[in-house]
DNA sequence: CTACAATCCGAATGATGTTAGGAGAACCGG
DNA sequence: CCGGTTCTCCTAACATCATTCGGATTGTAG
């Protein structure tokens, strides 16, 4: 049999330990924040010395590069599991900005590092970002399928995702209809906070 | 003449040299990112040792919990300034909202210290915090004034600052108005990008 | 002038990410 | 089975970081 290439149980470990490191790397960043991942405690737990890494990693911001994929990947199968694109594109638009919202809040330090640049270092290595930029491509079309030429499609995710911070929004022509939105938001919150009836004990602080 | 007490010299040039830290500080925090404080680098514009800001701050948290002083005083002075409160309180609590979005957009990096936690070890002492909370106290009469009872103020800003993404608005009954929320925003970016012209040359990178 | 406290420096400590060099094992072709 | 190559891991070291300590200098108070 010619075929059945010869099977290299190296990659293979090698591929395994990547994942293990990678999956201890994201346990410690849910747990301690997305900027406390120490390569020494992550040899640690691993069993391994901290120069060890370097074999399956070039450096920390290679481990967060590739988490960084990791991340957007989930993203791109996710959005493409949980959607089905209604014909309407802007009703499509809509179901991934939902679907944006949830995955955010499905894992903070995940959103920190995909959405937000706050390791000072760390940027994204261009194969990494074109997992994301292949993803929104896609969701070009669909605006490109309304005429639309050049969209600012991460505009859209950044104006969402920063909580309508973005300066572009206040020097919006129109912008009043920015206005009228955080109105609208404050009447369903303050009805929000007026009916609810706050579990006890579980009274969780929040950050400001 | 028994008033007039001595004016002590060292005081005044020791607030003078925390000043002037602090706005060190802020030069570089807002450069390079909130992360990237580095004391050495610090102590050099300054023209010191890095040992010699312990003369000053007891430690580098320290010193980000005095810039987290002043950021929570320019939240409450510049609102206090640019807001006169309405009657009623419902339209207090929009003006309040509007100005929290356009002080957030105005200094990222002051954002990112006051309301969001991505320093590992920090958090803000109960002496600066006090600041932010008495502020909130003031803003919870508004709501007390309304008939609400123990108001989690801060979720509300807490669900603009990070933008929409709290898990509380997906749980909340009723929560099918986020739903709609999310669908105006959409349709209101929908018609911004379509309409807006975008300016050559200018064109910035959005995040991701 | 003397005493005291503040300020600064230089050196040292422990932690970090990272690199270099070598020991041992796993694999491969003979 | 053997010899060479490659991989994996380790020990040791380095640079940088925040931080601490002890001493020298300085400026102020009594």
């Amino acid at each position: 049999m010619l075929g059945e290439p010869v099977r290299d149980r190296r990659a293979e470990r090698h591929a395994a330990t990547r994942a293990e490191i990678l999956e201890a790397a994201w346990e410690q960043v849910r747990a301690n924040g997305l900027a406390a991942l120490s390569l020494r405690d992550l040899a640690r737990t691993i069993g391994m010395q901290p120069s060890s890494l370097y074999s399956y990693f070039d450096s920390k911001n290679a481990i967060y590069d590739a988490m960084y994929a990791q991340g957007a990947q989930q993203f791109v199968d996710e959005q493409k599991a949980s959607m089905r694109t209604p014909d309407d594109p802007l009703e499509a638009l809509k179901a991934v900005l939902r679907f944006f919202v949830n995955f955010c809040a499905a894992d903070s330090a995940r959103y920190q590092l995909l959405f937000q640049r706050t390791i000072p270092g760390f940027e994204p290595s261009p194969a990494s970002f074109k997992i994301s930029e292949d993803n929104l491509a896609e969701l070009g079309e669909l605006l490109a399928r309304c005429g639309v030429s050049d969209p600012p499609m991460l505009d859209l995710f950044t104006a969402l995702g920063t909580g309508l911070t973005d300066q572009q929004m206040s020097n919006d022509p129109g912008g009043d209809r920015w206005v009228r939105l955080i109105d609208e938001a404050v009447e369903m919150f303050y009805q929000h906070i007026t009916n609810k009836a706050r579990k006890p004990g579980k009274g969780r602080r929040p950050r400001s």
